[in-house]
DNA sequence: AATCGGACCAACCGCCCCCAT
DNA sequence: AATGGGGGCGGTTGGTCCGAT
């Protein structure tokens, strides 16, 4: 057979597979072909951290060819966000980080990123799987039994001889080996420096939500991207700061690296009346 | 001791959004 | 303005552990 009729078959044998890729939609982000799954072993985890120790996070599809880590440019992502980035807390939630995902849940939905930037030392994929195994489970079992599925009078309270009876060992693993080992880079770095750092006053900040929301942009989003920025602290000012000039409490959103700045939060989410707090913050609508 | 079933959680999959071109 | 690609997100899966039988 001559060589073009090779070509041609070649030829065709793209179109089709284009074809068949076009119909099933977007082909997978990186080739499947030599793609390591499962587990992370420590000597990847050691890999993709010295990485991004030089390089910073960001830029993931060039991760595994920059690495030569067999992995698919998301898993990288997937296992620095979730697992090796510094500052993940890890353990059994608190009868409070409960009450906040059983409030922040009712009020947006699944919407655990979000969530998660409440709660500035755990991922999204904790929260979710925290929801999915202990809390889902609760809420199924009230609607079940007829009940109505109301909050807790107190979660604190509520929560404290479940919490009691779990676990509080702290997380120890490789990981958090690897995450301590960070701890220098995160003094360095420009983009975790910002943590802890002095908050505007709230005129300031009020007048930049007042502009963002003239903009067209709502308070969430406004809150999740300077939570995303690595900069949950201001992000916690600006809720406070719209709240006391919303005319609630005008309780001031301490910065203090050893407890969570969310004093603010922690008053109406584990006030009583919370339920209704959808109707005192005047959260705009979320969709 | 063996088996089974539920709980837990790390990781994957696929869709969607946003941004660069 | 249209389009393609990268990254983010939520849903789901599959492996492991552990207690009950």
């Amino acid at each position: 057979m001559p060589l073009f009729c090779w070509h041609l078959i070649l030829l065709y044998i793209s179109f089709l597979s284009s074809r068949i890729f076009t119909k099933m939609g977007r082909p997978p982000c990186c080739d499947k072909v030599g793609i390591k799954k499962g587990p992370w072993t420590p000597e990847e985890d050691i890999i993709l951290v010295s990485y991004i120790q030089q390089h910073g996070p960001g830029n993931w599809r060039a991760v595994p060819t920059n690495t030569g880590l067999m992995r698919c440019s998301k898993s990288c992502r997937l296992r620095w966000t979730n697992y090796l980035r510094p500052g993940i807390k890890r353990g059994s939630f608190t009868p409070h980080e409960q009450g906040m995902i059983i409030h922040l849940q009712a009020l947006l939905g699944n919407k655990w990123a979000v969530i998660a930037t409440y709660l500035p030392h755990r991922t999204d994929n904790d929260i979710k799987n925290y929801w999915n195994t202990h809390l889902k489970k609760k809420k199924l079992k009230k609607i079940q039994s007829g009940l109505q599925p109301q909050m807790p009078s107190h979660p604190t309270t509520s929560y404290h001889h479940m919490a009691s009876s779990e676990n509080s060992s702290v997380y120890a693993s490789s990981a958090e080996n690897i995450s301590r080992l960070l701890q220098g880079w995160m003094r360095s770095s420009p983009s975790n420096a910002d943590f802890g750092k002095t908050v505007p006053s709230h005129e300031s900040q009020w007048q930049k939500i007042e502009e963002g929301m003239a903009n067209g942009h709502d308070l969430e989003r406004m809150l999740v991207f300077e939570h995303q920025s690595s900069n949950a602290a201001v992000a916690c000012d600006k809720l406070s700061c719209y709240s006391s000039q919303k005319g609630s409490d005008s309780s001031v959103c301490k910065i203090d690296n050893g407890n969570p700045p969310l004093s603010f939060l922690e008053k109406w989410l584990l006030d009583e009346s919370a339920t209704q707090v959808e109707g005192a913050m005047e959260l705009p609508p979320i969709f």
